[in-house]
DNA sequence: ACCCAGGTGGCCC
DNA sequence: GGGCCACATGGG
């Protein structure tokens, strides 16, 4: 059986079913994942919750407002002098070609909407997939450090370029959105959990996959 | 006092 | 193409 396949079984019988990603509204997706990058959930977290706050969490609100009062409501999220530009940059160009309303972006072959979200400021392959799966419920595997960290500790990687590993869990997994949904969120789950840069191997779902666990893969 | 975090863009060879 | 580096906050 599909190697991929059982480490996916195994992280879903361990770690049980995530329903990612937590937002109330695809645009709110979209600005968590502008966010993200390079910081920890929680202080995303309570970056929306400072702009729902203020009313701020809205496509034209967003694009309308000062960027140093943007700034002010996702301070800690860091890298805060790139963030808050790009996210109203982001919202401006949403306005521009579709009105603001996510329906019909996302209705659109998904490589014409990702071609379109790498062309923003800021928005690099993890960020557009990210959108496109999390947001518009496209079928893309998004893949961020800490898949490629499990990939490469399971000796399953030829490449760990960006396309290569999409690829590669692509081509072993049914092209379904869900399924893509669990899986990233799973192995994030488990990168946080237990496999951290210093493993923690003992009680690893993974631990005959894993080179780390016995010593032998397979 | 470190190191890390669900990246990206710029620069260098 | 691959390999570094800055970016900034907050938590462990």
């Amino acid at each position: 059986m599909a190697l991929v396949r059982r480490v996916y079984d195994r992280l879903r019988a361990h770690y049980g079913p995530q329903a990612w990603w937590p937002a109330d509204t695809p645009f709110e997706v979209i600005v968590g994942a502008l966010l993200m990058q390079q910081t920890s959930w929680g202080r995303v977290e309570e970056a929306i919750g400072n702009l729902k706050a203020a009313g701020l969490l809205d496509v034209r609100r967003l694009a309308r407002a000062d960027v140093a009062t943007i700034r002010r409501h996702v301070r800690a999220a860091g890298l805060y002098r790139t963030k808050p530009a790009r996210l109203r940059s982001f919202c401006r160009h949403l306005l521009a070609r579709a009105d603001g309303d996510l329906g019909p972006y996302f209705e659109r072959p998904t490589a014409e909407i990702r071609a379109d979200l790498l062309a923003q400021r800021g928005v690099g392959p993890e960020t557009a997939d990210s959108i496109l799966l999390y947001a518009g419920g496209h079928p893309v595997f998004v893949v961020d450090a800490y898949t490629v960290r499990i990939g490469t500790r399971l000796g399953l990687l030829p490449s760990t370029r960006y396309d290569d590993v999409q690829a590669f869990f692509e081509a072993r997994l049914p092209r379904d959105a869900d399924l893509y949904k669990e899986v990233h969120a799973l192995l994030v789950v488990h990168a946080k959990a237990l496999c951290r840069p210093r493993p923690r191997c003992p009680d690893c779902p993974l631990l005959r996959i894993c080179a780390y666990g016995t010593g032998r893969k397979r």
